[in-house]
DNA sequence: ATATTTTTGCAAATGACTTGCAAAATAATC
DNA sequence: GATTATTTTGCAAGTCATTTGCAAAAATAT
């Protein structure tokens, strides 16, 4: 483990919100070159470390949003995305894994990975 | 209706899977500007004759994927991509209906979208 | 038919992300 | 612990999907 890995992965334990490499890029705690950054994010992602999706919101256009994963817990969470304030809710563990595995057997296809979020309006920006 | 609108939407209604700017630029049917292409795959999708998605896929980058709306069937269909043979399989209409208005109830946020689809290996590609 | 508004093509710009390469940091070996 | 071999980093330039300014062309309104 190097010193900008340990970092971003410290980082991304922290953190309670998914975050895009230019959040990372732009913070005092990981003073390293945004390649680096790009470089060990796939590499975490890699490793079972992270986990990532790409979202487009208007205001910050589309970009791979990180979150730390614990290896233990083998379950992902998914998210709410608010468009007004940019802050992510947390909808828990993924419900889906009966789903996916009937899937599996109705189109004989092997899942590799899923994606799922929500994007609207959170309760604090509605008021 | 210009032509290009006309056109861009005939071809969404006839396909079978979803699509990308770059597979429209390239169809012959549709000798429009790239710029053209994106212009009106907003509009379709702002009028509501359209819905997309973006998805990562290792061999073709990151592509924002178009499909045919019918404005009357108010719900839209999810899918399943293979990494290898770049195809969609179609996973049926969404039903996540319920659990996004429980969604909606618990956490007091209102859903103007979501996103889930699945990657992986078809059954062909298997073999 | 003519004036007004919208759309198109072209070319250049944007922005997230990637890559080549030499220097710096880690790890492996003696 | 010093030395060599391997991996990672910073920098700068490159990619690639998508967007945008602007003048000409097409569609719509009068």
């Amino acid at each position: 483990m190097t010193k900008a890995r340990k970092a971003l992965l410290e980082l991304l334990k922290e953190s309670k919100e998914p975050v895009s490499a230019s959040m990372l890029s732009g913070d005092p705690s990981l003073p390293f070159d945004q390649a680096t950054i790009y470089r060990n994010l796939h590499y975490l992602e890699e490793q079972g470390f992270a986990e990532s999706f790409i979202l487009h919101c208007t205001e910050h256009g589309t970009e791979r949003y990180y979150s730390y994963r614990s290896r233990s817990e083998g379950v992902h969470h998914h998210w709410f995305h608010c468009e007004k304030c940019h802050t992510f809710i947390d909808l828990g563990g993924c419900a889906y894994q009966e789903q996916m595995k009937d899937w599996e057997k109705q189109y004989g296809f092997t899942i590799s990975d899923h994606t799922f979020f929500l994007t609207g309006i959170c309760a604090s920006c509605k008021s």
